[in-house]
DNA sequence: CGTTCGCCGTTAGTGCCACTAACGGTGTCG
DNA sequence: CGACACCGTTAGTGGCACTAACGGCGAACG
């Protein structure tokens, strides 16, 4: 009991569906990935932009491969995502000398700048993204979903499931 | 303070993206989603067919707009999810009689019988998405997650924001 | 020294999902 | 009757995670 809240924006879905986790997460990231990209395509960028920006800002330029497994975003995709960086002057491709395999990415000082409106930009979107929650509560909603993240992260382990 | 946790998994993951809600949000739905969707495929399933079950259990037969509505499944996907529904003969589709623009889908007893084997899969598999958490942390979650999508639920109104 | 193995960047393509556009068939309201 | 809204359907778009395969290069080993 008591669980009725406001049952006014049900439209008749159905308690099943209205409490499961996968589904209120899926539901949420679409509504925030809407919100996070449309303001960002606002500032020209993507969410990859950032991404990679804060990566080069606060780990220092790396290769293609680095950035990929710094930021999660696939090898295949980063080439897209470097040559629209590089475009808007943003990072600089070259060669690494010391390794010819690998494109050292550097981050430019427009880039820099660029990372800095982006921070603003995402600052505000987050602040329309947790409206209702107050500070207490957000921190609450970042520790649980960091901590349900860090128990997903790769290594199934073998955790348990004996057999 | 004390939010240091393991400070283990980080590749050097930049805190700007660690920190970020929307990021967290992608990123662990992305794992979620892969996680029911793995699991309910060994049941011949997908998340379509338990929401349109689901529905058609708790509230009865609709239209193919009103489970559309219901489940939040767009019209366009749903003469899929039907199909594939009624291929596995659990649910009926027929002409209302009372409306011919409208197919009145119902749900079969085989099609109750299926509910509740995804239901009883939904609840393992929920069991492991959420298994860092302890129950209270588990209903806090759901409970955050909901006041969020409640909050960005379509009517966006015209709450603020002039123009 | 050469072979094997692995990583690197790149291209192409797959599948899922949310979403748009347009269509013909049907009901409703003026 | 005519305008309009809704219904189911088809086709197609764009973002994203992911796979497969390739040639270029480096490191390790015999």
């Amino acid at each position: 009991m008591g669980a009725m809240s406001r049952a006014e924006a049900t439209h008749g879905v159905p308690d099943r569906l209205r409490g499961r986790a996968s589904r209120l997460l899926s539901q949420l990231t679409t509504r925030s990935d809407r919100l996070i990209n449309d303001g960002l395509a606002r500032a020209d960028a993507r969410k990859w932009h950032y991404a990679v920006l804060a990566s080069l800002q606060d780990h220092g330029p790396g290769s293609q491969a680095a950035l990929s497994r710094r930021t999660g975003i696939y090898r295949s995709d980063m080439v897209g995502v470097i040559d629209e960086l590089t475009e808007r002057q943003l990072v600089e491709r070259a060669p690494d000398p010391a390794d010819r395999r690998r494109n050292l990415i550097t981050i430019s000082a427009r880039g820099r700048r660029r990372l800095r409106r982006l921070d603003d930009v995402l600052d505000e979107l987050h602040d329309e993204l947790l409206a209702p929650l107050d500070q207490a509560e957000r921190d609450q909603f970042v520790t649980l979903l960091t901590r349900l993240l860090d128990h997903h992260s790769d290594a199934p382990d073998r955790a348990d499931g004996g057999s």
